[in-house]
DNA sequence: CCCTGATTCGC
DNA sequence: GCGAATCAGG
């Protein structure tokens, strides 16, 4: 397997993005954990915090802040206290750049009239997604910026690679090499390296280490040859 | 042990 | 240049 444009490039993204070796490597397939960071040295990626065990999946210690959420639906019944253990909310930034076939024009759910799906809140208030319902709840956000406030400045047309800030939410729009590839640049969600909407799509209520490759993932745009 | 990244070194 | 083996740390 030979390291293609289009492979270091996002290569480059996803370790700039905080990303793990294992997770690229993962996503580019057909390659190790080793190959990846030996690469990244050799295209004089600079070295990330070496420990990434300390800082990156830090949980903002949720103490009794009261971000007193959305009304959930409120399971009188059965709380089920099992699908979210979420001790350390995964970063799997696997975004799976959605299929733009469906996407439809509902910006935030905050109301769901009827839906006693099993979520949980993350920190932000964003919903995690059961590991079932993946694409249905939150629509992808359309690829053209057509929401009116954006709270950021200076994505006056799009976020590109070099627009990128730790305040700026870093979800893909579009695949890498494309001319209107961009990044969504929301305001992140605190802590986050995503808008609260993309939150909820990067980060999905703890699923089972082992079985959560298997079935849809989308690499980033580049060619999954395995 | 699990994970992480860093470095080495034969290819 | 590549990446498995190895090393080092949390």
């Amino acid at each position: 397997m030979s390291w293609t444009d289009e492979r270091i490039a996002t290569l480059k993204k996803m370790w700039e993005g905080g990303s793990t070796a294992s997770q690229i490597a993962d996503e580019l397939g057909g390659v190790s954990r080793n190959a990846v960071i030996g690469k990244a040295h050799r295209l004089g990626l600079k070295s990330r915090p070496s420990p990434v065990k300390a800082n990156e999946k830090k949980k903002p210690p949720a103490k009794a802040k009261p971000v007193a959420p959305k009304p959930v639906a409120k399971n009188s019944a059965k709380p089920v206290a099992k699908p979210a253990p979420t001790s350390p909310a995964k970063p799997v930034a696997s975004p799976q750049l959605a299929a733009d076939a469906t996407i439809p024009s509902q910006p935030l759910p905050n109301k769901t009239p009827d839906l006693p799906k099993i979520v949980s809140v993350g920190p932000g208030g964003f919903l995690r997604q059961g590991p079932g319902d993946q694409q249905a709840p939150i629509p992808p956000a359309p690829p053209r910026r057509l929401v009116p406030a954006k709270p950021s400045p200076e994505i006056a047309d799009k976020t590109s690679l070099l627009d990128l800030s730790d305040k700026v939410c870093r979800w893909p729009m579009g695949h890498p090499g494309e001319p209107d590839f961009h990044f969504c640049g929301e305001a992140v969600n605190p802590g986050f390296p995503y808008c609260v909407e993309h939150c909820g799509r990067a980060y999905q209520a703890q699923l089972p280490r082992g079985a959560r490759r298997p079935p849809p993932p989308l690499p980033f745009g580049g060619p999954r040859v395995r």
